[in-house]
DNA sequence: TTGTTTACTAAACAGTGTTCATTACATTTG
DNA sequence: CAAATGTAATGAACACTGTTTAGTAAACAA
């Protein structure tokens, strides 16, 4: 009795479809302005067909963020095979940027926009993906550490620390902050920021 | 013939009777759960009035986020008048940290959430605000450099580094992206990490 | 051919930001 | 003082939003 199998397989399908879609309309228009009944539209089903498939839009939103987890992490890959500990970190750092700047819609989903945490936090789960995401970047701190790059002994608080630094000038970046900089002077500043950063923790402590 | 002074007195006593409600129903339920109904009805006019006196709900946000920036400004006060450079700057943003923290709402409003910005945006108009009090930040990183406290060569670049790692705890926190540490060991976490900032940034290059 | 499960939807509910014609009153003019 | 003008405030509507529910039609099992 295959039935089963096959309603779970287009109940699966059903699920991308809705998904695919989502994704589409969010990133073409952003995720303030795109409505259940738009993407409901884009399918071709009623609204209320979505919360079949969906316990809300925060839930919606969270398994989008999902796929971009997933994206990043292929994104990441290649950094994370470079010999040099320290070219790792570099390297990490450099992706996460790029991420952000080539998907803002979905690096917003993914670490700035309060959705996807709601949805956590009301089947009062834990960010699993956040979390291992920064078991990498741990790990190679670590490694730096063992190989001697830099003093610290923590890992994990250097490790806080070097996050909270990439991750203020791209929030503050794609949130507009920066926009009191000329636009061909802004992502030139960055990067400058960035590399003195990156100087900065390599002669640091 | 005193009437219109009068009249411009009292449209001015309006708009702040509007801004203090709404500031109230704000910080004390977050800006995301409350409607121009709310405010409406907690200063016992219709809503419509409050169009009379802000052009939008984005407008009324950026005038809230003024007096956020007033505030701010006035908690940095003590911080600007400290001797050593060194010790201002980081004075300076361990009060940014504690601002954020006990003003949430506010800090969100001025430094992440869209609305201001977008108030900004379509009347083209600049950010003065955020530029003038990353005015501060550079005065202060100028006098490190003048003191010979760390060698940056440009201070503008040295300031967008700094200000992007401490806005960068703050952000995360503020949007739950670190609620995968225990709560009791999060804000410790994050004042070592800024710790370690400070000292790597003193020794640093 | 029944009975039951499933997938789907139309319609409604309760809210949102925003606009506009109309009212009611303060002010100025004849 | 009465009539004309200006203006502050609003009721009611518009076009949305997320979400729920009762009901339908098709697919499946007996």
């Amino acid at each position: 009795m295959g039935i089963v199998e096959r309603k779970e397989r287009e109940k699966e399908e059903m699920r991308k479809l809705i998904l695919e879609a989502a994704q589409k309309l969010f990133l073409e228009t952003g995720f303030e302005k795109v409505s259940i009944r738009n993407i409901a539209d884009a399918i071709e089903y009623s609204p209320a067909t979505i919360y079949l498939y969906f316990k809300d839009k925060n839930e919606l939103l969270y398994a989008i963020h999902n796929i971009g987890f997933q994206k990043m992490i292929e994104e990441f890959h290649p950094a994370l095979s470079l010999a040099d500990p320290f070219d790792r970190l570099v390297e990490m750092g450099r992706r996460y940027f790029r991420f952000a700047f080539e998907n803002p819609e979905l690096f917003d989903l993914m670490f700035i926009m309060n959705a996807p945490m709601d949805a956590l936090a009301c089947r009062d789960d834990i960010w699993d993906e956040g979390r291992s995401a920064f078991g990498l970047l741990v790990k190679c701190v670590q490694d730096c550490i063992d190989a001697g790059v830099f003093k610290y002994q923590d890992a994990e608080v250097a490790a806080i620390m070097i996050w909270s630094s990439v991750h203020g000038y791209t929030a503050l970046f794609l949130r507009k902050r920066l926009d009191m900089f000329e636009e061909s002077r802004r992502k030139e500043l960055m990067e400058e920021a960035f590399d003195l950063f990156i100087k900065t923790i390599q002669k640091g402590l």
